[in-house]
DNA sequence: AGTGCTGGGTACGGCAGCGTACGAAAAAAC
DNA sequence: GTTTTTTCGTACGCTGCCGTACCCAGCACT
């Protein structure tokens, strides 16, 4: 998985979708990119003055949810894009929006009309936008899978896990309150597993913070309502 | 399931993607089309003859959903695309496949290498696709809204929505147990909240059918958990 | 030190949907 | 017509999560 040093010398790389791209492709966007920093909470989906921007995610983790309510639906982070629908002009704006979930994470960005533009002279790039789409709309199966299939605890593990695979540290900022918009429950609920997983050991809490102990365990707890990120996803593409 | 002869004057038009693709990425695709016709319950992810195929359904409903496991993810008919994924490569073939609802439907499909020689030919062809998996990523995200916050009786109406917005008639040949695997739930709540529907009107049972009568009362019954299909989103495109 | 606020611990009744199970009726097979 | 299979009707106890609610512990601000 090409993602290169998470250290800086930042260059477009530190996205993974900006990774995969062909040197063409890449030589394309990166002109364009932009270099903007957040807080959470920041809503993604429109940008402050107005210009509709896509983004890619470095440090940066965003939460999918619609506009009239609070729970969560997907999950972007380093990986991926976030406010691709854009591209694809007015119609297609729909009730999502995308807020950020963590403290002092960093993107990078590119106008819509740049984004439309290099799509429009480069097939391979719409395709490969085709191929983060498409794992996204796996990631959202994956979602729906563990929301019947699972319990809560496996629930919370799986976006825990989500979570650790787009952050660089094992210490999650994260009060149980949030944990439960997010994942659509109380906050009480949040409150028992966590403690329950922290009887075995899995984790650990403190105010605010939750710290990962023993990843392999969580993802045992998880079972199938977890899928594991497949790095051969973002390199291969046709032709 | 073999070629079926064209009984009638069927063009491309029939699947709503293609007929919101512009004349040019029309052409393009038209000479390529097969014509199949398929049965309840088959498979349409990998076909008869070891060519992978991308289908464009008619008259056809599929419902997508993880190959170990029975209950539902998404559902794609007359206005979309199965099977996707496969023009991406190989590597992103997922755990996801899809079968055929209803008895007695028929599709258009075209071969991977086919569709995919379109797309690097096509720049808007592939910002098409990547439109179609637009709204179905947003369909997901509706499925995910309705799991957990409405109850199993609002998911059921907008289900029940969902299939009649891609068949003709108000006559769904489905049985209590197909629509329990499909939902995820026990045959009995099937029966159950059916029993419910059928008290307030809303829809009538008998042996391995349900008779629509009013639309709008289901709909009212679904609340937030279903979301009407917009007309406009396949019409737009960029440029 | 005092005050206020956010985040976390704990409790109790309630209920939607589950697992299981058994029987009846309709259709299909013989 | 009789047997077999599928589909549907109905019941009972169980449990995971909900809604609500109250209190306590950190932390910030003064």
């Amino acid at each position: 998985m090409p993602f290169t040093t998470p250290e800086d010398g930042m260059t477009g790389l530190a996205n993974g979708f900006l990774a995969s791209l062909s040197q063409m492709d890449r030589d394309l966007l990166e002109p364009c990119l932009l270099r903007l920093r957040f807080q959470s909470g920041d809503l993604l989906t429109h940008s402050p003055d107005e210009t509709r921007l896509v983004y890619f995610p470095v440090t940066l983790v965003a939460c999918v949810q619609f506009a009239d309510q609070g729970s969560g639906i997907g999950m972007v982070g380093r990986e991926g894009i976030v406010g691709l629908s854009a591209v694809l002009g007015e119609p297609f704006d729909d009730a999502m929006e995308a807020t950020v979930l963590m403290e002092g994470g960093w993107s990078l960005a590119i106008t819509v009309e740049d984004l439309q533009r290099a799509c429009l002279a480069s097939p391979t790039l719409s395709l490969s936008l085709l191929g983060f789409l498409h794992s996204y709309s796996s990631q959202l199966g994956w979602m729906i899978r563990a929301r019947d299939r699972g319990n809560f605890k496996q629930r919370l593990c799986a976006w825990l896990l989500m979570l650790h695979d787009r952050v660089d540290s094992d210490f999650l900022q994260l009060t149980h309150g949030s944990l439960a918009v997010q994942l659509g429950v109380r906050r009480a609920s949040v409150t028992d597993a966590l403690h329950i997983l922290e009887g075995e050991a899995c984790l650990r809490c403190s105010r605010g913070l939750i710290s990962l102990m023993d990843r392999a365990r969580l993802r045992r707890n998880a079972g199938r309502s977890y899928e594991p990120p497949r790095a051969d996803l973002v390199t291969a593409l046709p032709s």
